[in-house]
DNA sequence: ATTATAGATGAACAAGTGATCATATGTTCA
DNA sequence: TGAACATATGATCACTTGTTCATCTATAAT
């Protein structure tokens, strides 16, 4: 990669008569047109983000971590974050609508576990991350 | 703590006796302290969510997507996204803080890239479970 | 049928966040 | 030295998000 024609290679801002946007001074144009190319569509980058965003929070981590090693149902979470057991309900359904838990339903009670193991390998490598 | 005694809930079950949380109306007892015992410390706890956080936001996952084919300037970026150059420069601010994004100064341009593996790992596989 | 339990849901408000504008810094070149 | 360039930073504001309270639904027991 690198292809290092850079360095006072300027000789002005590459007019360039884009449709939307005419106001760019970009320095590597062919950088920008091959992240363009392989850009990820909008739909899976907005899901990711949301996916991404759930995760950015430690009640809802500590959620999923609790989970990580069995199932649990909501008052047990409750207890265990020290929240109000709505508050859990609460977040329980954003995790649930972007498919990182899943539950099952055993008489009155409602048992709470991760939905795949992608959500504990996402969770430990960011772990790793941040511990190094 | 919060010593509420919300809804009827009259001589909760579970006497218990626990120090720190007496209202705690918890079904499971044995699961709650086993998942208390493997918490993760509230510092890396705090910096995990921090992280994804960062990575809740398309413009950044945008911006680390870019930079995991090679390095960028910021005025590359800001061409690649659509966005002002202060816009992009204050996203990898919070990327840098976070240890996800590194530079290099070469005279008065500054090239961005990923800070170390994980980062690119860590994207790969959120993408990896939005697309199942 | 009535009551109690376990949880879900909606509204409302404080706190946090992203986008933008103006200004400040640091670097190169004339 | 000073102007131009590339980027950083602070302040502001509109918008989003987490939490809480109150209400609502579903299941089980009496």
């Amino acid at each position: 990669m690198e292809t290092n024609k850079d360095k006072t290679n300027q000789e002005g801002p590459l007019p360039h008569a884009d449709e939307d946007t005419c106001w760019v001074r970009c320095i590597h144009q062919d950088r920008v047109e091959e992240a363009r190319k392989n850009a990820v569509p909008d739909r899976d980058l907005q899901r990711l983000a949301d996916t991404y965003k759930a995760l950015g929070d430690p009640s809802r981590l500590r959620i999923l971590m609790a989970l990580s090693r069995g199932e649990m149902c909501v008052c047990d979470l409750a207890a265990y974050l020290e929240i109000s057991e709505s508050g859990v309900s609460h977040q329980l359904r954003r995790l649930r609508d972007l498919a990182l838990v899943k539950n099952r339903r055993d008489g009155k009670i409602l048992y709470y576990s991760l939905d795949d193991d992608h959500v504990f390998r996402l969770v430990a490598l960011g772990l790793e991350h941040v511990r190094e």
